[in-house]
DNA sequence: GCTAGGAATGTAACCGGTTACAGCTGCATC
DNA sequence: GATGCAGCTGTAACCGGTTACATTCCTAGC
């Protein structure tokens, strides 16, 4: 590895002239700088990360804090993966990289309900990297945790968390908008018993559905039921159970909308051992457009998220409150109605 | 952020000492040790990761290079999930982070077909990191891509790709064993005209599976027949129209393994369109047992692998790597065939 | 011709640790 | 009582950059 020092004695100048060269090129005159370029580019240099970081007090890295929740066991974000190309890409074309922070098993053992392993912690870690920042992940309903994140001071924005403070945002679905078309999709097709299966409570975006729901009833000039509302987790399971409920009513629904594509499935299923058909006898719509959504038999209708939008706009926000220092507004990202084939026409 | 100095001044010993305390406790005084711990505690002081990293030439943080192979676009890895779950948590209990490495985007511009942006620009990110290791995720067949790595003289640990070398070493999955196994599990139910629906060529899983499909026949008895052997490339389509040629042959196949579940799904639709019943009329099995498999109609039968594995194998012998200076053997997880409703009985 | 001021560069003090080496102490050995 | 050695601790030189401040040089203005 070849460092500055060298480059400038090459070079004849100084350290410090080196350094401007890839920092504040406009200080440094035209001849000196192409001839410090020049040699560098021949010699393959650029600057050690790990000095940079400790000299300028900030790193070229941005943290990923994404725990599992030990009360969910199982659970996969519904797409993870493009979250993480899209914050990939983002972030590289601004010379960042992304640093999975882990803490020790340990903190997990001891406080085993709590689904951010401890704030503090992070908070920490990040410090003693010089991150510029941190990206949250969801994974709970752990609202403490991460206003201790939001009052760090550190640049953060959250995933599907509202979060705010003087550095802190978030990006999300337009979940009411979502679930509110799905409704109204419904409602179009001449439903005018629609039950939900809702999910989680004290999970924001799970919350935001079900007050789309209620829009949706509302536009259709439905009236709402509260026994046609009944509470999931997300999982597939919970709509299962959630659906037989449904069905049990005295006045069963011959609609749900399901927060989830995972508990649409299960009301699928649930139907299915009920001996409905769908989308004859019962019509379903999802949340998330998961892959699987195409794959069931009927596919599944369902409320699609932008996901690398998720990604992009999460790296966006986080890079502005990094450069400008202050928090730009929470994203809603738009969602889309995509129609398969278990809602009939 | 509270510094060693300052730790060393409350505690009236030196800076040296402090040190000394967390990083070889034996070489201190029980006494003075104990002094610093308890202050360190108090003050909630831990060094400073960058300057750490700058001293000693070496970070607490491992790289993960995962590109996404332009020439497949839209491919998922099967299991990124509880790769990096495993990956994060294996790696955590030795103090360890994961730096997801992104190289400019403009590199990936420049060389459209090559699934690795640029191996050299990986190397020196590393370097300029101080990173202790890599992990590779395979994303493409580039074989030479790898080779960098593997001369790089870095701590490599590559997943899914054969690595060798003084410090390069990989983890895969028994996929010859898995797929003969497989093989056999058809056999055995009465079928002696099984096909195969192969990876991409290049691809060493893709390889070992055809390998592995071969093994099985022979233990059973059976011959093999390039009539029934058609290339995919791992993707839903080409399992649809692989399966599609095969049941256009004279004498088609009753039984097909499918190296993906992926194309076990397309081979399944393939199957359906051409009005046969799964499996009375044609068995199905697949690899990898992705979520889908479970959830597709009949739900697949398939060769499970160890996907939480991976990700404690691959952070085991990279940790190995880091500590002893030498490669471990190669790592082959055991498969487990998980019989579903694909194949009948 | 002299000076003020701006541009370009060098000097040196950081950033916050790690570690080779040297020095000091106290105890066992002769 | 001198010597040797082991155990503990301090001193200071790194690691490789960044940047405030000082210095030098040059030109425009009077």
């Amino acid at each position: 590895m070849v460092t500055a020092r060298e480059i400038a004695q090459l070079c004849g100048v100084s350290v410090a002239t080196v350094s401007r060269v890839f920092n504040r090129p406009a200080t440094v005159s035209a001849t000196t700088r192409e001839h410090v370029e020049r040699v560098a580019r021949e010699l393959d240099f650029s600057p050690n990360e790990s000095a940079r970081a400790l000299s300028r007090q900030q790193s070229a890295m941005v943290g990923l804090v994404w725990d599992t929740d030990h009360r969910r066991p199982g659970w996969r974000h519904p797409f993870l993966q493009d979250l993480l190309l899209g914050l990939k890409s983002a972030l590289s074309s601004h010379g960042y990289h992304l640093l999975m922070l882990a803490t020790s098993d340990d903190a997990r053992d001891r406080n085993p309900g709590v689904s951010l392993a401890d704030p503090v912690a992070y908070v920490s870690m990040t410090r003693r990297h010089h991150l510029a920042g941190l990206v949250l992940i969801d994974s709970g309903t752990d609202a403490d945790a991460f206003a201790t994140f939001a009052q760090s001071g550190l640049p953060c924005v959250a995933v599907d968390v509202a979060l705010a403070g003087p550095r802190a945002t978030y990006v999300t679905s337009d979940n009411a908008g979502g679930a509110a078309e799905a409704v109204r999709h419904l409602a179009a097709l001449g439903h005018d018993r629609i039950a939900t299966i809702t999910g989680p409570r004290g999970n924001a975006p799970a919350a935001a559905r079900t007050e789309g729901y209620l829009r949706g009833l509302a536009e259709a000039g439905l009236a709402a039921r509260d026994d046609f509302m009944v509470t999931g987790d997300f999982y597939r399971e919970s709509g299962f159970v959630g659906m037989r409920r449904l069905l049990a009513r005295k006045d069963p629904p011959t609609a749900v909308f399901a927060a989830s594509d995972e508990m649409a499935v299960g009301a699928l299923l649930a139907a299915r051992s009920a001996g409905l058909r769908v989308p004859a006898d019962l019509a379903v719509v999802g949340f998330d457009d998961i892959e699987v959504a195409s794959l069931v038999d009927p596919a599944l209708t369902t409320v699609a998220q932008d996901k690398p939008g998720f990604g992009t706009a999460a790296a966006g926000a986080l890079l502005a409150m990094i450069e400008t220092g202050t928090a730009p507004d929470p994203v809603h990202l738009p969602t889309k109605l995509v129609v398969r084939d278990s809602c009939g026409t």
